[in-house]
DNA sequence: TACCCGTGGTA
DNA sequence: TTACCAAGGGT
């Protein structure tokens, strides 16, 4: 058998039943699609059902706020992919009449929509023979083929786009792909690859040298950078607390958090006028891919006559917060205010 | 192009 | 405990 059949045979043998490999309608790919995207399938099964109960169509995503679908993100990161599904949902309603674009160029348009997202949906919904290659097609061949030109380079990503679109030529687009994916996610895994159980494993390069873990191979390391946070929790003598959304383009864009003060260093001490100290948290370590946050939630009380609130501070109940978007880090402190 | 964008699991 | 990384995309 050719290199295509083998993942295909192997692939319809051994797939796993997740719920949207049980539908067809594009919409419902997309959604899968743009959740899956660096996160794990355990990670993101829950958040594709509750996605497709509240937006069973996409001009039930569309004519939802931005507010309503980043809340109901909250704790999956990554919070951009949010925004742009909202986004895409009325391109496609706009531009496309609310009919799903069906070819890869058409869907590449999207906002949020990538090579990979649009080869994905093209090949899986419409039979187009394009090619995804996402991690897990990035380390079946580099494995495969033994190659080490790095993955994270232009000239790694199009030399690997090319194998790809070569090995697929001729073989079922869908099958092929998801083949290539249901086996980098089963079998040939980042850390013990399952060899005895691959059906390439006698063609493999890096199985005859077990060379494996060396790929795939990585030019560049992400660096973390530290921050210290300063959260004031302030609320009034309704139970109410003061937050802020955040704004610009860095994390968490369009999210609430307690009004924040950043730091260069850890804060010692806080004095605001009008605010009284009451008690301080110890540091809360929040690791991001790019940053690494250190938190301190300081709960204050309003020495009314002096206190005044900045113009962009809104305050909810803990009840209101069902409705809000919120970052984990922010999440996570809630609960000690019920218990104060 | 290099860097930014989250969270949670694993060894 | 650190390092890696999971169905990537935007700027």
């Amino acid at each position: 058998m050719s290199f295509g059949e083998e993942i295909i045979t192997w692939y319809n043998k051994n797939k796993r039943d997740l719920p949207w490999r049980r539908v067809s309608d594009p919409y419902k790919v997309w959604l899968s699609e743009v959740l899956l995207q660096q996160t794990r399938v355990d990670q993101g099964t829950s958040y594709y059902l509750k996605f497709v109960e509240n937006f069973p169509t996409v001009w039930d995503l569309a004519s939802a706020t931005e507010e309503q679908v980043l809340n109901l993100w909250q704790g999956l990161g990554y919070y951009s992919r949010a925004r742009n599904l909202h986004f895409a949902a009325q391109q496609i309603i706009k531009e496309f009449n609310g009919v799903f674009p069906n070819s890869y160029k058409t869907i590449l348009t999207l906002k949020g929509v990538g090579d990979y997202t649009a080869s994905a949906i093209a090949s899986i919904c419409f039979d187009e023979e394009v090619a995804v290659v996402d991690g897990n097609v990035y380390r079946v061949l580099s494995r495969y083929l033994a190659i080490d030109t790095p993955i994270d380079t232009t000239e790694g990503k199009k030399l690997f786009k090319k194998l790809a679109s070569d090995f697929i030529k001729g073989h079922n687009p869908s099958e092929f792909n998801q083949g290539m994916m249901e086996l980098g996610a089963l079998v040939c895994t980042p850390k013990k690859p399952n060899c005895e159980n691959c059906p390439l494993s006698n063609s493999c390069e890096s199985f005859a040298k077990q060379t494996m873990l060396d790929f795939p191979i990585k030019a560049k390391k992400t660096k973390q950078q530290r921050k210290f946070f300063n959260f004031l929790v302030i609320n009034n003598e309704k139970e109410e607390y003061y937050f802020e959304k955040r704004e610009g383009k860095g994390i968490w864009q369009n999210m609430y958090q307690f009004p924040l003060i950043e730091t260069p260093k850890e804060l010692g001490e806080l004095s605001r006028t009008g605010l009284t100290v009451n008690k301080v948290s110890l540091p809360v370590k929040h690791v991001l891919s790019h940053q690494i946050i250190f938190a301190k939630f300081w709960e204050c009380s309003i020495q009314t006559k002096e206190f005044n609130p900045e113009s962009n501070w809104e305050l909810f109940s803990v009840e209101q917060l069902e409705e809000k978007p919120l970052p984990r880090l922010i999440e996570n402190y809630i609960p000690k205010l019920v218990k104060s």
